[in-house]
DNA sequence: TATGAATGAGACTTCATTCAT
DNA sequence: AATGAATGAAGTCTCATTCAT
């Protein structure tokens, strides 16, 4: 898998070696510890083949980072920051039916997450909260709390604008994000065993069935 | 954490080292093991942390299991299987209307999974498939396939007989079942952060809304 | 292998089991742990295996001898005082020519050592004897000197009587001895690999160019 | 024992840890490492003690060795070819007498084997042959098969030439080998408890009689 | 800055030995 | 007397981390 995140490439551009400088090398091991902690998870990704992915050596890699615990936190933040913004900023420009925004809201998880190895990190902080108590309560107060906590909003907007069903904006924001965050957790587990697994009807479906869920009139 | 499973304890009630129990002993150490697994993960699973809590010594667990991987599949065979033979016997059983088997299925995984330390399997297998493939395909075959076979099927029937909306049974399995799993994953990694969880107001949410999405008459 | 030495099998006579008495334990013990001793060694002979081919327990093991170590000596005394006694005997009893006497004595070599189990011991005893000074020390007064005694004297006397050339009796017996304790170490650590290895051919030559290289006149 | 192999010291010389010494590591490490089998067998040299004998850490042997069983096969790789290609190459360039040759071969045995280390080798291989079949082949093929083939073939020669008695050249190659082989293993195995061995008084008795025993005329 | 050889703590696993039954 | 479940010390091997170059 090869993981293009914004500009970022974590192949060996080996022709261009003299031209690293040393700003980039953090976002090249970022991305290469992406790769290999999705795959292996915290425990089983082994520094040698990050560095080895990286273009670099082992000793480099601490140059840049304290530790292995310090390079996870690394990946979390480098990448999951940048994603909410963008969804926010979208949430919050939005004028008209929620309903729209919601399916507006998926197409750019589909784009942005599921379809780039960012899916990964989800998989990751799933495997490992237990084991980073302090990652864990970072990555649930900045990342999902702030993504639960617009979805709410917009779904009580859409409430009381009548668009909606009446129900609790919380508990539907935890609704419509489950089977999302799910769907990347499954990309990164079984799914690569799951022959009949098609991604794209799968999200169509859950999102269609929240619609039809939470609207008000029927839309047989 | 404490499980409870059919009869077993995982407390240690022997003063007595020393004492031979044969019989109980794979039981005993299965259960710690699922509670060890389920907390760290594969490999910061520690037999030496499994086998004080199985209340014996790290060398008895080689008398029962060849090796970790052994045991992981011990667990995750023994506390997996009896569930959908219990759902699919439920489903078997049922008459009448699908939207009340579905919340009973619905019930039964609270009760049964997210309540006790089964929840944990889940999240285990989602976390180490892709080091286990092994293992993952058995899952996928034995249990998700099936528990989404017979849900797919029941979904099917109850669209022909006008209960629910034209869809596509298979996808509508996914939809359901994907929040009651998600629900299981969250319990063992980022729920104990997460104070504003309940789930069973979750569990109902997704239902209500999963329900709702897929009733053909309306409901308001 | 099946060895047998003396009256002792140590095939499980399942059959009897009932029979089995005290006294005949031991020997089977012993029997199984030669077996096992000389064809892995000290270090990865397993209890477990010895215990398995004498038809007991590993626990009934240390009902008779106090640890490996005991039951490693109780192997090497046993098999090989009889052997030593039995050639002394020869030779005290023999008359006549030297020369005859040293083919006397490789053919009782070769039938009661090489083609018997008993090859192992000297194998054992090379391998091990720097792990096992005291039994080393033992071997080579009890044993290894004992035989060297008599060869060497038989050497003298039939350099003496003029039947061989003038030499060194105790540096010939060496010289005679080697090729036998040679062969058994042989047979139990190449020779299975060395498919152009003929015991008889080889002994034969040994001694036929030994008997040539001390005897006195030509013989061509 | 002190093993003095080319250049090769394993004493410890490097006051410093942390010295960066890739070329002379892997020479080190199988000097020490010969040392240690040599004493006590495969299974009893812990690498713990090769390590320290190398003056490096248990970790930085696999750095340079996959497993025991690598570094094994290394011990036996490294010391034993250069011997024989010595020992051919001596015997290519001889003229004359075979009888020369032989004393002259023999008494190589004696400064390169039997009064280094190297004699260990042979020990090593007749204890662990049948732990290490594949390794037991390697050794037969390349090392023994070698050496006796053109020793049988200078005595064979020395046959035609009317120097040797008449005789086959095989048997007579194992004849004269099997004795030089004794001594390397009797040093590391029973030698050091047996004072009256005079190791050089030995080989001298053996190969004299060896030479008597197949000259044609008579020596006297 | 970059390297990669070196380290050593710590994990899994084995097996001689013990002891309740 | 016999068993075999249980033990725990000890060994092999891994890999995050360090540091001389």
């Amino acid at each position: 898998m090869r993981y293009f995140v914004g500009e970022l490439s974590t192949s060996v551009e080996a022709a261009c070696r003299w031209r690293r400088r040393k700003e980039e090398r953090p976002a090249e091991i970022v991305s290469a510890a992406l790769e290999v902690f999705t795959d292996k998870g915290f425990a089983l990704c082994k520094l040698d083949e990050v560095a080895k992915r990286a273009g670099i050596s082992k000793g480099t890699l601490y140059l840049y980072f304290e530790n292995k615990e310090a390079l996870f936190k690394a990946v979390v933040n480098k990448f999951v920051l940048p994603q909410i913004e963008q969804a926010e900023e979208k949430a919050a420009l939005h004028k008209g039916s929620k309903q729209v925004l919601l399916r507006e809201l998926t197409e750019q998880w589909r784009l942005n997450i599921l379809e780039t190895g960012l899916s990964g990190i989800p998989k990751i902080m799933i495997s490992e909260a237990s084991n980073f108590p302090e990652l864990a309560t970072f990555y649930l107060e900045n990342v999902i709390k702030r993504v639960r906590s617009f979805i709410s909003q917009l779904i009580t907007q859409g409430v009381a604008e009548g668009e909606f069903r009446q129900c609790d904006g919380e508990l539907a924001a935890r609704a419509f994000l489950a089977p999302l965050v799910f769907a990347a957790i499954w990309e990164h587990s079984l799914a690569p065993f799951d022959d009949d697994y098609d991604r794209n009807a799968y999200i169509n479906t859950q999102l269609d069935i929240f619609i039809h869920g939470i609207m008000k009139g029927k839309q047989e």
